[in-house]
DNA sequence: TTTTTTCCCAGTATATCAGTATGTTGATAT
DNA sequence: ATATCAACATACTGATATACTGGGAAAAAA
């Protein structure tokens, strides 16, 4: 099993291309499409998640295409990724399916002490700092 | 997604089970299987796993059924993840497809972070340290 | 030799992922 | 007005994985 999906791993790249490309035009979905390599209509069904939660702007027509809503230090990564998977919860058990057992269950509160882990790094970074080319900055939590 | 399925969360609830329930004699499957609620025909599937890794040794027969290889300080949760679930990794990316833009990739060291966030959390517990009622010790890493 | 329990192989329903296809709405330029 | 451009909307599809179930064979003990 995997933790995140393509749904999130484009959406990063997504929002990183865009603040690397970004002046005062909106910028098409064909354009980043390209750069990314990745579907279009693929990227249309992201994007369409980012915009609804006022991450991106979108404007139709001509000239149109989509704009960062926030700057890129103001988006965190473990927000985009949460959109984008629905849940960072590692375990099924700490989310859709709250299991009986919860009284007896001796693994509960380390996947408690898991989900925190993760949602502690997800969010320590922000598309600003994933702009970064020289790779500092990635030194996880000792 | 999720990153641990049944099985790894299974296999973990066999082995504390076992850990609290050893003697000098085999355990048979479906004792464990009452006590944890769970299918025999499918703990079988995952008990053939830890034998087959030596987690575990099972014996046919009256009087048999399964019995820890090891001691619970010696089994590592995060090494019966992996081998439950495959790979603890987050991402594809980090093993099935290495991606071809891996030069140009910002998010690769993201993920790499992860990842090893993930193992040093994992590798930091064994089933010992499950079988603890308290709930202390899950302090996750600050 | 019968019982017990592990071991082995195969199949199945359901869901999710990853992506495609077809069209509609709205903004801009001519 | 109307043609064009690009976002927006909906529905569908193939592949894969999960979470099981079932039938039986092998081995160990009574």
């Amino acid at each position: 099993m995997m933790l995140i999906s393509t749904k999130g791993r484009y959406a990063l790249r997504v929002l990183i291309d865009m603040a690397e490309h970004s002046g005062n035009d909106y910028i098409k979905l064909k354009d980043i499409a390209e750069r990314q390599e990745i579907s279009e209509k693929y990227l249309e069904s992201i994007v369409k998640q980012l915009v609804s939660n006022k991450i991106l702007t979108g404007l139709r027509g001509k000239g149109g295409g989509y704009k960062l809503a926030k700057t890129p230090d103001e988006i965190v990564v473990g927000d985009v990724l949460r959109l984008m998977e629905g849940s960072l919860a590692p375990v099924a058990c700490l989310e859709d399916k709250p299991c009986p057992r919860v009284a007896e269950c001796r693994t509960l509160e380390f996947w408690r002490g898991l989900d925190e882990t993760i949602r502690r790094y997800a969010d320590s970074f922000t598309v600003a700092d994933l702009m970064r080319t020289d790779n500092a900055g990635f030194d996880y939590i000792i």
